[in-house]
RNA sequence: CGGGAUGUGGCUCAGCCCGGUAGAGCACUCGGUUCGGGACCGAGGGGUCGUGAGUUCAAAUCUCACCAUCCCGACCA
């Protein structure tokens, strides 16, 4: 392709919008254009890149026997409130006005009434479907450019099957594709063990790129190969023990209304001191009690109790317990309130909670003896540099952006919207699915983030949107140009080529543009080297500059390309 | 939704505090000179100063409301 006839529009500056950058630099490069927040124009170098994208992606899921759907963005609302979705999504999902209509999310409801319609036995099961569409969700706050939008493309497949074991082999089918589609894709990505949040199910992974611009907390092992979502992760800080039960007493705490001023007032250690938590959900209060400063984590609570929650008013805390915060605590409590403790204070003894009276605490609290505790959970959120539950090494902290999040769904939406199957015996089950999305604006964005420099992207073959970048320096000179033209012309009949044969502009600007767009390999050609009958290759990546004589010059590159 | 910032030509920004003829650089058009790392000279075109009220003889500038965009937080299949 002539850069003198395309469609990409370089600059220099960036718009003071973009702040990280890939985004500035797919807004430099001509790849997007923002049209309103978290909407964007695709422009035809951006979609090249998206195509390679979806390409790989494509040629994974066929290879591991995926069928290739195209879906419907706009859905009956009906549709998704049998599976109680509208209410889940709640703002995210986009209402039309005048239809009874949404704009779809994502795709289970439609993919489970496509089954639901046509599956009828266990003998046409499994199967894996999927789809590379837009995507629409009313983000509160899109940001950083492609990576959160409005309207975004994504790969999502489903999987059908008839028993939990084929659930697990077609999620590990998936897991390992999308292992393939990122190495190919070029990007450094990890996998970590995650919610499936309002998604439901049993299992789910999310595939990240550490970045500063991520979204996600994650913590790491630094030496085994532990890895979770913040919102999972556990750690081997072990259960707290102070000794025999002693005689529980009373005792007067003055404005203490942190675990830190009640630890310094009585001298005792931060993790002797129980802290009491109080949520609402619904009607139900519940009292959460965690070891000393550990933070609850709203993940895990609500994985354990089911619904939304929120923090107890203060005016809620004087009713329930005639107490501030500060002075709650587990002892005496009503009972229509449920008591959750963190496993770190399993029959726990000894500990300091506060006494349901303002200004006083309890000493020698017996969690057996003194108080009943409805259940004991995993609760508290995992701080950096605590020692990993399978290695005991340290754990680091530190954030990423999701590029693919893969779900064990079970019978969810199957059950919601009645697609079942008969069995080997006659009977009639749910579909078991398994729901598995990739964000392909992400993968782009990502690779950016992971391989420019101050110059601009630094694309591999396997994204990039043109094999080689020829320039030509000095449209004046016809022997230049007309090297430059045979050389187009040859290597356009086995290569994609980006032809610089702009006459509008110094060789300063096309040599600019090249480091910018940053497709792999530059042919330079220019009269200085065509004196001795060359041509010179720049590698973008490494800078390094190969003068190559013009009668080897299609060999050359033909080595240089593999 | 809470907190903060910004809105002036296509882009980056100055001007606003202290009201009085709307500016610069880049980009664009024309002419000329250049021609291997974002060239130079000359001449041009292009702006309802986000929108609407208000104060004033006079508003880009002061006041109020609204809108939009970005950042932090909340939220995030």
């Amino acid at each position: 392709m002539r850069f003198s006839n395309s469609f990409i529009p370089t600059t220099k500056e960036v718009p003071n919008d973009a702040v990280i950058t890939s985004h500035q630099l797919m807004i430099r490069a001509g790849m997007v254009k923002a049209l309103g927040s978290g909407i964007y124009s695709v422009l035809p170098f951006g979609l090249k890149v998206f195509q390679k994208v979806m390409n790989i992606i494509r040629e994974e899921m066929n290879a591991i026997g995926g069928q290739e759907f195209y879906l419907p963005g706009i859905n009956p609302v009906e549709l998704w409130q049998e599976t109680g979705r509208v209410e889940s999504f709640g703002d995210i999902m986009f209402h039309i006005k005048n239809r009874q209509l949404i704009l779809a999310p994502t795709h289970e409801e439609v993919i489970t009434s496509i089954a639901k319609a046509h599956i009828r036995s266990y003998k046409e099961l499994p199967q894996i479907w999927y789809q590379i569409q837009s995507k629409f969700r009313n983000e509160p706050r899109p940001k950083s450019g492609v990576i959160r939008s409005r309207q975004f493309t994504m790969k999502d497949s489903y999987s059908l099957d008839s028993t939990s074991e084929g659930l697990d082999k077609s999620y590990n089918l998936h897991a390992e594709a999308y292992k393939k589609i990122y190495t190919r894709s070029g990007l450094k990505f990890f996998i970590i063990g995650a919610s499936s949040g309002a998604m439901g199910g049993s299992g789910s992974q999310e595939f990240m790129i550490e970045s500063d611009a991520g979204e996600d907390s994650i913590i790491l092992c630094e030496s085994c190969d532990y890895a979770a979502n913040l919102e999972i992760a556990t750690s081997n800080k072990s259960k707290i023990n102070f000794g025999s039960s002693k005689k529980k007493e009373k005792i007067f705490t003055p404005n203490i209304k942190t675990i830190d001023q009640l630890s310094n007032y009585l001298k005792v250690h931060v993790e002797q001191c129980a802290k009491s938590v109080v949520y609402i959900s619904g009607k139900q209060a519940y009292l959460i009690m965690m070891v000393g400063n550990d933070q609850v984590n709203e993940s895990k609570l609500k994985s354990v109790i089911g619904t939304e929650f929120r923090p107890c008013t203060d005016e809620e805390l004087v009713e329930l317990f005639s107490a501030e915060a500060g002075s709650i605590g587990p002892v005496g409590v009503s009972k229509n309130i449920k008591v959750i403790a963190d496993n770190r204070l399993k029959d726990s003894t000894n500990l300091i909670t506060g006494a349901n009276i303002n200004d006083y605490h309890l000493l020698n609290v017996d969690l057996l003896r003194d108080c009943k505790i409805d259940h004991y959970s995993d609760l508290r959120q995992v701080e950096k540099d605590e020692p990993c539950k399978l290695c005991n090494k340290q754990l680091r902290l530190t954030t990423g952006i999701e590029v693919g999040h893969i779900f064990k769904l079970g019978t969810k939406y199957s059950s919601a919207l009645k697609a079942n199957f008969l069995d080997e015996n006659g009977k009639e089950n749910p579909i078991i699915m398994g729901s598995y999305g990739i964000g392909v604006e992400r993968i782009a964005a990502c690779y950016i983030e992971q391989n420019h420099d101050e110059f601009g992207i630094i694309w591999n073959k396997a994204l990039s949107p043109f094999d080689f970048h020829i320039i030509v320096v000095n449209v004046k000179l016809a022997k230049v140009v007309e090297v430059a033209d045979n050389l187009y012309k040859s290597l356009s009949e086995k290569y994609s080529i980006l032809y610089d044969d702009r006459s509008s502009v110094s060789a300063g600007v096309k040599f600019k543009d090249a480091d910018l767009l940053g497709i792999p390999f530059q042919i330079i050609v220019g009269d200085r080297n065509l004196e001795n009958n060359s041509v010179e290759i720049k590698i973008r990546r490494t800078n390094e500059r190969i003068i190559v004589p013009i009668d080897s010059v299609l060999e050359k590159i033909k080595n240089i390309y593999e």
